[in-house]
DNA sequence: AATTGGTCCAACCGCGGTTTG
DNA sequence: TCAAACCGCGGTTGGACCAAT
């Protein structure tokens, strides 16, 4: 049974739309089919008179929107992949839910595509990992832990290399895993829940290190925050090569893991202090990454 | 086989910023 | 200068799907 105001809204239409009757709801093969072919010949100058010019009942957001996130010829489909999810939870510790500006790092991917794979996968990782997924920090301990003993077993070990940062680290080996805390989780493949929905290869994605290293300044490797908005994917990955520590990033499992003197995707000062600040500090601001020297 | 509860994603809503007349 | 129209974004929701019971 409807309420009073969506039946209003319905004999309506959109706000966006005024008086307009627009069909709402799931797109039809031969709506999508009109819609592209429209785009394709004619582009779209003004999506307001796209429905119109293109024979369909719906509003211009829905057309829009409708373009970005299934019809653009340039979309990636199928799952995230492990560095395409370490691009996420990298920019948005910097970024917060700027899902549109997160999404311009991750070509191929739309901020909606992005904005659901947080809410549904990675929030609930960073929050079985005790961090708070809005401020990527370590959760006070009466709120974290609750379900795995696997988590206390890991921020243990890390707050005994802090103590101690020789002990338990040598060159060649993992001395304490940020993520390493629960199995990898298969990502489901996308449902078809449109008739004609194709499913493109996925391509090779950018790894984190272009996102982060396309926020520092060539030269001098500092990051310029200035910048952050206006950042471009960069296609290539630098390999960056360094006998400082490196936070690295596993293909298999998606786990970040602090190595040393292996060619990954960051460097950090061995200043201990910096290297787990992120993981470790509850009061942790994310500018105090710019103290790190990448 | 039917039911139920959880997950995921496409699409909508509403707001704020920008453009236009 | 101002109001209306337009656009883009982030938050939210409805419902399809799936697994457990």
């Amino acid at each position: 049974m409807k309420e009073k105001w969506e039946m209003k809204r319905d004999e309506m239409g959109h706000r966006c739309c005024g008086k307009h009757k627009v069909k709402r709801g799931l797109w039809s093969p031969e709506e999508d089919e009109k819609l592209l072919r429209y785009i394709t010949t004619h582009g779209h100058p003004s999506w307001s008179s796209v429905p119109k010019l293109a024979g369909l009942q719906r509003c211009g957001k829905s057309c829009r929107l409708r373009w970005i996130n299934y019809l653009r010829p340039d979309l990636k489909r199928g799952s995230f992949n492990a560095e395409e999810e370490q691009t996420i939870i990298d920019v948005h510790r910097i970024l917060g839910n700027k899902w549109a500006q997160i999404a311009k790092h991750l070509p191929g991917r739309t901020d909606n595509e992005v904005k659901n794979f947080w809410n549904s996968c990675i929030k609930k990782k960073l929050l079985s990992q005790g961090l708070d997924p809005s401020t990527h920090n370590l959760m006070p301990a009466h709120k974290r832990f609750s379900s795995s003993s696997n988590n206390n077993k890991s921020v243990h070990k890390a707050t005994n290399i802090l103590k101690n940062p020789t002990q338990d680290l040598d060159e060649s080996t993992t001395a304490f895993s940020i993520t390493n805390i629960n199995p990898p989780t298969p990502t489901k493949p996308n449902r078809l829940k449109s008739p004609n929905r194709t499913l493109i290869p996925a391509q090779t994605m950018n790894p984190i290190n272009d996102t982060m290293s396309s926020l520092l300044d060539g030269e001098n490797m500092i990051p310029d925050w200035s910048d952050v908005d206006g950042m471009a994917p960069i296609q290539e990955a630098p390999m960056f090569s360094s006998e400082k520590a490196v936070v690295g990033v596993d293909d298999d499992d998606l786990n970040m893991d602090i190595l040393f003197n292996t060619p990954s995707s960051y460097t950090f000062d061995p200043d201990f202090a910096s290297i787990f600040s992120s993981a470790m500090s509850i009061d942790y601001n994310p500018m105090d990454d710019l103290g790190w020297t990448f």
